[in-house]
DNA sequence: GTCTATAGTTTGATAGAC
DNA sequence: GTCTATCAAACTATAGAC
C-alpha cells in the first residue's frame, strides 16, 4: 500500500506525461544539452526505444517541456491576477520567486535557464523562447501601470523581471537561497514605495 | 600585408593562448557543453591532437576559461578604481554592460553564463564558479557603503549585480540590445538618487 | 612540440519482433 | 504501443610517427 509519489506516478500517469515531467526536472537540473534522453526514458521508466514513439526527435521533447514552462508562466500570472490591487499582486510575484528559493538556489530559474539556452543556440527552438518572457514583461507592465507609472511602466517591468533573473543566477552560483530572500525583502521595498507615492 | 585581427593573432600568438581565446569565445556563444574540443582547435588553428599536450583534459581548458573570465572582472574593477568617487564608479559598471550590449543581447553575459553553467553542474569545477560573483559584490557593496548606505550596502550590490545578470539574460532571450540600455537607464536613476540623498 | 590516425564511449535515432 | 538490439555519427582522449 505505500506509494512514493514518483512510483504512483510512473504507474498511473501516461507516459508521454511521465516523460515531460521528467525531461522537465532534468532540463533543470542538467541543462538540454547534458540530458540525454537515456536519463530522461530511465527517469520516467520508459524503454529508451519508446520514447521516440511519443516525440520523433529530443527537439520535440524540448519544445514540450518549453511550452510546460509557458504554461506555468501563465497560469501563475492567472492565480495572481485574482489578487485585489496591483500591488499585491506583484509582491505575490516576488513571493513565487521565495517560495521556490531552494531549487532555484541550486539549480537557477527553471523558466529563465531553459529560455536562455534556447534562444543562445539560434535554432528553431529560439522562437518560443522568449514567450514566457513577453507574458511576464507584459503582464508587469499592466500592474505599474496601474500603480500610476506611466511611461515609466515597461522600464520598471523591465527592472523587476530582471531582477528576479538575475538574482536566481546568482544564488544558484552561489547555492544560497538566502540570496533570493534578500533580494525579494529588497524589492518589496522598492514595490511599497511605489504604492504610497500612489496614494 | 593586409592581416585580419584574427588571422594575425593566428600566427603570432602562441597556441595556448589561442586555444583558451577561441574557448572564451565559443563556451559564450555555444555553452561549454554544445562546444567540442574539435570546435576550439579548429577555431584555433590548432590540431585537435595537439591540445592535449595544453591541456590534459576538456575540464582544464573550461577552467582557464573562468580563470580569465575571473580576470576580466578583476581587470574592470581595477579600472573603474581609478574614478574619484564611489558614484562614478557605479557608473561606470553599469556603462560596461552597456557598452558590451550587442554581444550580450545574442549570447548573454560571458561571465554569468559560464559561471552559472559550471555551478549548476556542481563538478569539481564549480569550487570557483562563484569567484567573478564573489569579487562583484563586494566590491559594489564597498562602493554603496561610501555612498553612505550602511547596512543596506550588501543588499544594494545584490540589487545592482541582480540587475545586471538579469537584464544580460532577458536581453539574450529577447535578441533585443536595447533592453539594456533601457535597464541601464533605469539603474542609473537609482544611483543618481541614492547619491542627491547622500549630498 | 606537432601531427595523423584511431581507440573507446556515448549519443540520437531506427528496425523490427511482439 | 512496447520492447530489445543496433546503427551511424560524434565525442573525448590516447598512441605513436615525425
Amino acid at each position: 500500500m505505500r506509494k512514493t509519489a514518483r512510483r504512483s506516478m510512473a504507474e498511473t500517469t501516461p507516459k508521454k506525461k511521465r516523460l515531460v515531467e521528467s525531461a522537465s526536472r532534468l532540463f533543470h537540473r542538467q541543462g538540454v544539452e547534458k540530458t540525454t534522453l537515456a536519463n530522461v526514458a530511465d527517469d520516467a521508466q520508459v524503454a529508451l526505444g519508446n520514447v521516440y514513439y511519443y516525440f520523433k526527435a529530443k527537439d520535440d521533447l524540448v519544445a514540450a517541456v518549453a511550452d510546460k514552462r509557458a504554461g506555468g508562466i501563465e497560469d501563475l500570472i492567472a492565480r495572481l491576477d485574482t489578487r485585489h490591487d496591483p500591488h499585491e499582486r506583484l509582491q505575490g510575484l516576488v513571493q513565487a520567486w521565495v517560495d521556490d528559493r531552494f531549487l532555484d538556489a541550486l539549480y537557477g530559474c527553471p523558466v529563465g535557464s531553459l529560455c536562455f539556452e534556447l534562444a543562445r543556440a539560434r535554432g528553431p527552438l529560439s522562437e518560443n523562447a522568449a514567450r514566457p518572457f513577453k507574458a511576464l514583461l507584459g503582464w508587469c507592465e499592466a500592474q505599474f501601470r496601474q500603480l500610476g507609472a506611466g511611461d515609466d511602466a515597461d522600464c520598471q517591468a523591465l527592472h523587476l523581471v530582471s531582477a528576479l533573473q538575475g538574482v536566481s543566477l546568482t544564488a544558484a552560483v552561489f547555492g544560497d537561497p538566502e540570496l533570493i530572500e534578500k533580494e525579494a525583502k529588497f524589492i518589496g521595498h522598492w514595490l511599497r514605495s511605489l504604492q504610497v507615492h500612489e496614494v
